[in-house]
DNA sequence: ACCTGAACACCGTTCAAGT
DNA sequence: ACCTGAACACCGTTCAAGT
């Protein structure tokens, strides 16, 4: 076979006619991880190397050294053993990096603050969450498009959903806001990831660009540029958060709260 | 010289002491910006391969082949020239790609619905970008980590500055309120990047995958399993934006819209 | 002044061969 | 049954050499 590696010309052939099996899911689909679990013990005989060991060393390759240095090599090395014998616990690297970052999601484990209403516990562990990501850039930076449907993601959708039901949102709305949050979390951290983290010069070198705009075609970036210039990441962080839970609490003051009646559609927006 | 290929071991020497300029500002930043526009016109000049040649195949190969074809070989094969020839307009890829976010970004030049109110204008501002990301994958795919300071991305800026300061916030928040917005819609559609969009399948296995989970650990998850399983990225999204733009409008109601007084934190998370 | 050929130092992945 | 050596088909980037 030796087929090529990358499949940069659209995914010539879905389904091999001569195998049964249906085309291997995606890593990170629901498909992915039910068909993960239910293939018995075929890899992993306890057997000197584990799965485990492989994530373990991948993780603080990422940690130490960033997502660059995260390498099929680079693991292997750490290990101990050849980048071949990688691939006897995983199928390929995306699949690694898809149990890697579910295995980085376990944080929301943490104390929550138990005086604190529905919406103070919510704000505490978006916070909570995104310093996490923040002290792991390299983990933030490998965390977008896979889905969140590992064994630690599913802890964070019970534990929100738990928090937006006893709320009074329903089901459906408790799970959306909870998606949104994280969403925005995520989102959040991934556009304060290049930036080298509070920079003092970064502040002036944005006033700089924001003064020098033509007043023409941007008028109130310069009109306003000293002021936009000290926005921080975290500044922006709490402002959005605080909005999305304000919205997500005058949803609950609405009709329809405990029953579902989509009241949540058109409701603010006024779409004309 | 020949330095080695990728800096993975920590960025040994950060200024080079024989010549002067200090370390090349990272693509995307303010100071990369800027030293962008001060340099006159070394490259470029006139020639048969120019830069927006490069970036119209760059462009193409990431719309029709996806990210993984956007390659230094292949957009010089698209151009029929050599991939040495690149560089002499294009620092590295990094540079190219963040160029290319930029152009990838104009959109919000379409005509806004008139009659409708703030709110539904930024809404439907909204959609209309998510709904251009989803036209694009590629281009979502390879938006995260750079700054939005180039002159598309500015346009936005001074696009939703312009309808939240006229809806009455103080241009400290009409920023962060923008900021949060791209920052939600961004997310957003990063999170359905992996799932072939809209694929009938993964319901039905998403409902599979939370029925089957331990009801000890998930019990809300097992319990509204089906519910769940339903919630599309599309409502998602649009619960999450109509939850941000409330919490928006309320920041107005509050004290603290025109004059810039901080009034936005501690307001709804009472922090205990 | 511009472009090229050819190389360098990496990648992920596979597979026959060892033990 | 497990692991390895060696290869394959790619990467981004550089640079002396051509014109």
């Amino acid at each position: 076979m030796h087929e090529p590696t990358t499949g940069a010309a659209g995914e010539p052939s879905p389904e091999d006619p001569r195998k049964n099996r249906p085309a291997e899911p995606k890593p990170g689909t629901a498909a992915w991880w039910l068909a993960r679990e239910n293939e018995p013990a075929r890899r992993r005989r306890r057997r000197s190397l584990t799965l485990d060991a492989v994530l373990d060393t991948a993780m603080a390759l990422l940690d130490t050294r960033g997502v660059a240095a995260l390498t099929m090599r680079n693991i292997a090395e750490g290990l101990g053993c050849t980048q071949a014998s990688l691939y006897r616990h995983v199928r390929n690297r995306e699949e690694l990096v898809t149990l890697l970052i579910d295995r980085a999601i376990s944080v929301a484990s943490s104390a929550p603050p138990d005086d604190a209403d529905w919406v103070g516990k919510a704000a505490w562990s978006a916070r909570l969450f995104r310093d996490h990501l923040l002290r792991h850039p390299g983990v933030a930076s490998v965390l977008r498009g896979t889905e969140r449907l590992g064994p630690n993601s599913l802890a964070g959708v019970q534990y929100s959903l738990d928090l937006f039901i006893g709320a009074g949102l329903s089901p459906r709305l408790a799970y959306a806001a909870a998606s949104s949050l994280a969403t925005f979390v995520i989102g959040s951290v991934h556009f304060n990831l290049g930036l080298d983290a509070s920079d003092p010069k970064e502040s002036r070198h944005r006033r700089l660009l924001y003064r020098s705009r033509d007043p023409a075609a941007f008028p109130l970036i310069v009109q306003h540029a000293d002021t936009l210039a000290e926005v921080s990441g975290d500044d922006e962080f709490e402002i959005g958060l605080n909005a999305l839970l304000t919205g997500f609490r005058a949803l609950i003051q609405s009709p329809g709260n405990t029953r579902d009646q989509d009241a949540e559609r058109g409701e603010a927006c006024s779409r004309s």
